[in-house]
DNA sequence: AACTATTTATAAAA
DNA sequence: TTTTTATAAATAGTT
C-alpha cells in the first residue's frame, strides 16, 4: 500500500527505513488501540527501534496485567525463563569474549602452534594490513609535525627580523653623536662594486638547529 | 477500509465482533512481523480476546528478551534482585568484549584515527612482534615441510630402484633361450672405455615435477 | 470462508 | 520531520 509494491525484506537505505518505521509504528499502534475499543480486547504492543527507542501501546493501565495473563495462561514461568536466558546470554558472551582472547593472542603471535599453514597466512595478511594502516596514519602525522615545523620556522625568522631591526635602531639612537661619521662610512662602501661587499647578515637555515 | 467506515467503538453485536476481531488481529500480527523485517524492529504484540484467548507476537525468540529492554529502558522493575546481579555481571562482560573488540579492530588497522601518535607507536610494536613470530613459525613450517619432502624423495628413489631391479629380473626370465646372447653382449660392453658407455638410467630429480 | 466495494495505510516524492 | 499523492493493502459488509 504505496505508491509501489515491496517486498518483505529489510531496507537497505537506512533514511529510508527510519521514516517506514515510524510511519509503520504509528499504523501498528494505532491498530493496536482500534481492536482494543472495537473488539474489547487486551493488547500489548512493545516496539524497539535499532537505536534503542521504544514506544508501546498497552490497552490496560499496566503492562504487567498483561504479562500476569500471559504468565497464567501459557504456564511459563517469565522469570525462571529470564533467568535461564539470562544464563545462557553470559556464557555466549563469554564464549565471545574467549574466542577475541584467541584471536588477540594470536595476532600478538602467542599461542600458535596449533595453528597451520593456511591460518598462519591469513594471521599475517591482517597483521601486515594493520601495520600498513599504522603507518600511513604515522606518516600523516609526520607530515602534519613537518608542516607545524616550517610555519615555525617561518614565523621565528620573520621575529629574527624584526628584532635585528630594532637592534639597529637602538643602536643608532645610542651613537647619535657619531651617527654621522657612520653615515659618511656607509656612503663611500655604496661606491663600492657590488662584489666587494659582504653579504646582508641572513641565518643560515640548514645550521639554525 | 471496508464497505463503509466504521467508528471506533465496541462492536456491540457479538458475532460481528469476534469477526473482527480475528481479521484485525492477523492484521495487526502480520504487521508486527513486517516492522520487524523491514526496519530491523524488536517487536512484541501480545493480545487477549475477550475470551481468553491469547495471540502472540515476537520478532525475538523469546517474549523476555523484549521484556528485559523494556525493563532496562523504563526502569520499571518486573523482577527482583537476584536477577539484577545477572545483569551486572553480564553488562561488565560485555564491556570486556567491547574493550576486546576495540583492540581488535585497532590491531586491524581500523578506527585508529583517534590514537595519538604514541598510541600508534605501541601498536605498532605489538603487530611487529605478532608479525615476526608467526613468520618464526612458518619458517618452521617450511623446515619441516622440506625435511618431509627430502625423505619422501629418498624412499622413491629407492622405490624405482627395486621396480627397475624386478623389471630386469622379469626380463631375463621371458628372455630365457636369448640370455645368453645377452650375456655376450654384456661382456663386450665390459670390455668397452668407461667413457663410452651410456649413463645408468637414473631419474633427473629436478625435472621430476 | 470468500468476495468486493471502500476505506485505510503507506511508498515515494517533495 | 511532515505533507502529499498514487497505489497497495486491509477490511466492513455481503454472499
Amino acid at each position: 500500500m504505496g505508491r509501489g509494491k515491496i517486498e518483505i525484506k529489510r531496507i537497505e537505505n537506512s533514511s529510508n527505513r527510519q521514516v517506514t518505521y515510524s510511519k509503520r509504528r504509528n499504523g501498528i499502534l494505532k491498530k493496536a488501540k482500534e481492536i482494543s475499543v472495537l473488539c474489547d480486547a487486551r493488547v500489548s504492543v512493545i516496539i524497539f527501534a535499532t537505536s534503542g527507542k521504544m514506544h508501546e501501546f498497552s490497552s490496560t493501565s499496566r503492562l504487567v496485567d498483561i504479562l500476569d495473563q500471559y504468565h497464567k495462561l501459557t504456564g511459563r514461568r517469565l522469570w525462571d525463563a529470564k533467568h535461564e536466558n539470562l544464563d545462557n546470554e553470559i556464557n555466549k558472551v563469554k564464549k565471545d569474549n574467549d574466542n577475541m582472547q584467541i584471536e588477540l593472542r594470536h595476532l600478538k603471535g602467542e599461542d600458535i602452534s596449533s595453528l597451520n599453514y593456511r591460518e598462519l597466512m591469513i594471521l599475517e595478511d591482517a597483521l601486515e594490513n594493520g601495520a600498513t594502516s599504522i603507518r600511513n596514519k604515522q606518516n600523516e602525522f609526520m607530515r602534519m609535525m613537518r608542516k607545524k615545523t616550517e610555519s615555525m620556522e617561518e614565523e621565528q625568522e620573520h621575529l629574527n627580523c624584526q628584532l635585528r631591526q630594532l637592534e639597529i635602531a637602538s643602536m643608532n639612537r645610542n651613537m647619535g653623536e657619531i651617527g654621522e661619521v657612520f653615515q659618511q662610512r656607509e656612503n663611500e662602501y655604496q661606491n663600492l662594486p657590488f662584489s666587494f661587499r659582504v653579504q646582508p647578515m641572513q641565518p643560515n637555515l640548514q645550521e639554525r638547529f
